[in-house]
Formats: structure tokens, sequence, C-alpha cells
DNA sequence: GATATTAAGAAACGATCATTTCCTAATCAA
DNA sequence: TTGATTAGGAAATGATCGTTTCTTAATATC
């Protein structure tokens, strides 16, 4: 991006950016998953970016596009950490363990600080506009399919109840997901283990 | 307080208030329970509250106090409403059934989209101040003290597996609680008793 | 009545908000 | 080299932020 090449490998025209643009969006993350969407100014990313508020305002047309880029960014961010950490479990109880797992590691620390993107826009949800909204809703979607999935494959392999009542056993998954998550923000989850192994029940 | 009498039934001298404070108060949980604290602004407070300006200088030092005074107010109508859910609860395990049912109903509809004080403020943690973080914390102390208790009461009860690891599930039942309050301003939660009965399983 | 005290409410305050404008710098094609 | 085009970045824009000030109104005590 730095050099503006396009597939052929011809420069845009005119001068050309001197920050990378997917590092900028990272940046951006950073910023609205502490901040969330409205209470991060244009300052604050401008100096979370290392990009003056011009230099914002050349890149996206305005702090919307900023967020939608960094929304988008963050699911693309999680969905390759999942898919990371649930790569080496063998069964569809232990899928979830990891996922409950990451959760938990993702609500400790700094990170859990931070906090969760998808959490902040939750919590100010009244205040998006329809199109962020509908990031938001599709976001949680695909969150809650992939938990009916994980489900059905412990069915499948034997490590879930067989007549375990997926749609509901996802919905309470989902939500303790994301409330790990807002906890986390105040305070690290204690006892991991223990946790994870009392959040297991709800498979049996 | 409408006419500022005092313990002894004479009044404070100079002109009274035409409002009344516990109303202003009750209608400002409304505005931060919706918006947050950082997002609520004087302007709507003002017209949420039906105050001026002026008069809500006059009744609260600045608007920390105006969202102190609401926190308090809100945990006082949340212990009041759990109180009252509870009380025809004949075993431990029933009670937090109905725990979570009573958070399912106001996880839906206008109550649910209008959002839960606790969880807006866990939100936006990292913009509150250490005052604000500390009635927070304790907020969060005091229901997973109370979740505990409830789980000694059916372990006493017989309601609760006896062996179960009180700490961890009550740790699990807090994120499960707040993070249905955090999903419903967004959407209402599916097929309630499916829900608490997946959700009881921890209890096993 | 007069005086003291407090509330109501409009207006003003400086700070910050998102956004735009404007000028300079760096690259392209010619 | 000359234009066209785009980025960088400081400064200005009007709106809104939390808060204060000021004038007027309503109550107390004297």
């Amino acid at each position: 991006m730095t050099q503006m090449i396009d597939d052929t490998g011809a420069r845009s025209p005119g001068r050309p950016r001197n920050f990378d643009m997917a590092e900028a969006v990272d940046r951006a993350v950073l910023v609205f998953r502490e901040r969330g969407y409205q209470s991060a100014s244009i300052d604050i990313i401008s100096r979370g970016t290392g990009l003056t508020a011009g230099s914002l305002y050349k890149a996206f047309k305005d702090k919307k596009a900023i967020f939608a880029a960094a929304f988008a960014r963050y699911q693309a961010q999680r969905l390759a950490a999942i898919a990371e950490r649930l790569a080496d479990a063998e069964s569809g109880r232990a899928r979830i363990a990891a996922l409950l797992d990451l959760y938990l590691d993702a609500a400790s620390g700094a990170e859990g600080e931070r906090g969760c993107l998808v959490v902040a826009s939750l919590a100010e949800a009244s205040g998006l506009d329809a199109d962020q909204r509908a990031a938001l809703a599709a976001a949680i979607g695909a969150n809650e399919a992939r938990l009916r999935d994980l489900l059905r494959q412990g069915q499948a392999d034997g490590s879930v109840r067989a007549d375990l009542d997926v749609a509901a056993a996802a919905d309470v998954l989902l939500a303790l997901l994301q409330g790990i998550r807002l906890l986390g923000k105040l305070r690290p989850p204690r006892n991991r283990a223990g946790f994870i192994a009392a959040a297991l029940k709800i498979l049996d």
C-alpha cells in the first residue's frame, strides 16, 4: 500500500502514502477496542495511529469508515486466532474447551482491559447507525453459528450429548463468551481450569 | 424532597425545589442505562429528566455526582427486583432458575435495548475514574457473592450437586448473566425455557 | 413589608468534537 | 521541465461538550 502499486505493478498518480494502511487500521482497532466507537475521538485515533487528522480523512471518508475498517480487521484477526487455537483439538468438546480457553486468555491482563470490539459495540449498540448494527449483528450471528457447528461436531464424535438442545446450548455459550470479555475489562478471570470445567457441563 | 422538609418538619430556607429528586434520579438511570456515562451528555440528561442544566448543577455537584446517584439507585432497584423474584422459589436451584429468568426478561424488548447500567459501565470501564470503578467492582462483587450464596443454599437443600466447585460455577454464572444483558442490547434472547435448562446444567 | 437564602432557567464560557480548507511536498505522465 | 494528481499537516469551521454566571422568582425569618 505504501507505494500504491496496483495489480499490474503500476503506481497510482500523485504523491504516495508514507504510511501503511493495514498498520494504521491495526492501531485503530486498539483504540476502538479500548474506548468503543463514540468515545474514540479523531484526536485520540490520530495519536493512536500516528497519523494526523488530515491524513486520516484522506485515507478514510469519515470516522465511520475508520470504524468499519477496524471492525472488519478485528473480525479477521479473531477468526484467525480461533482457527489456530482450535486446530489441534480433536473433538467438538475439545474445540469448545479451546474456545473457552482462548476467551479467558483474551480477557486476562492488558488484553482483557483493552477489551473486545464486539463487546464494546454491543454495549453502545443504541448509539450506532443501521450499517454498524448490521455489521455487529452479522458478527454475533457468525459467532453463534460457529458454536452450533462445534456442538454438532461434538454430537457426531460422541463428545457432546446426542439429545442436547444445540440452539439453546449455543445461545448460552454465546452469552457466556461475551460475558467473559465484558468482565475482563474490569478484572481478569480466576481459576481458568475450574471455569472451563464448570462451563463444559452445558454439553452434558 | 419537594418541600425540603427536614427531620423536625421545618422547611429549609430559600425557594423550594419544584421537582422530585428521586424521580429525577430515576429518569437519569434510564439515560445512563441507554448511553453509558461518557455518551450521556448534560443536554441529553437535561431532556431525559426534564430539568435544565442549571437545575441539575444546583442539585448535583457535577455529572459524576449525577451518575453516582443513578448508579446507587439502579443497584437498589435491581436488588429489590431480585428479592421479589426469588421470594417464591423454594430451593437454591429454583432461585438460580428464577434469577436467570429475571435476566432473560430484562434482556427482552424495550428493557433489553435500554440495557443494564452495570453492563454499560463495564464496557466503558477504562474511561471511568477510580471512584466509579470502585462502585462498579463493588456491584460485581456483590453479584458474585449472591451467586455463591445461592449455590451453597442449593447444596444445603440438595438441589445443587454437593461436590460442585462453587466459586467456579459462580464465576460462570456471573459471566453468563452479564452476557445475557449485553446481548439484549442488540436482540432479545430466544427460547427462554431451553436457555434456562441448558444453563442449569452448570449446577449438576 | 424587608431581608436573606435558595431554585429556575437562559446565556455565556473555554474546551473539545468531527470535518474541511488550504498550502506545501512528492510522485506521475508528458 | 511542466503540469496533473495525490498525500501531509497546520489551521479554521461550526457544533457540542461540561460547567459557571447572572437575572429573576419563590420561599424563609424578621
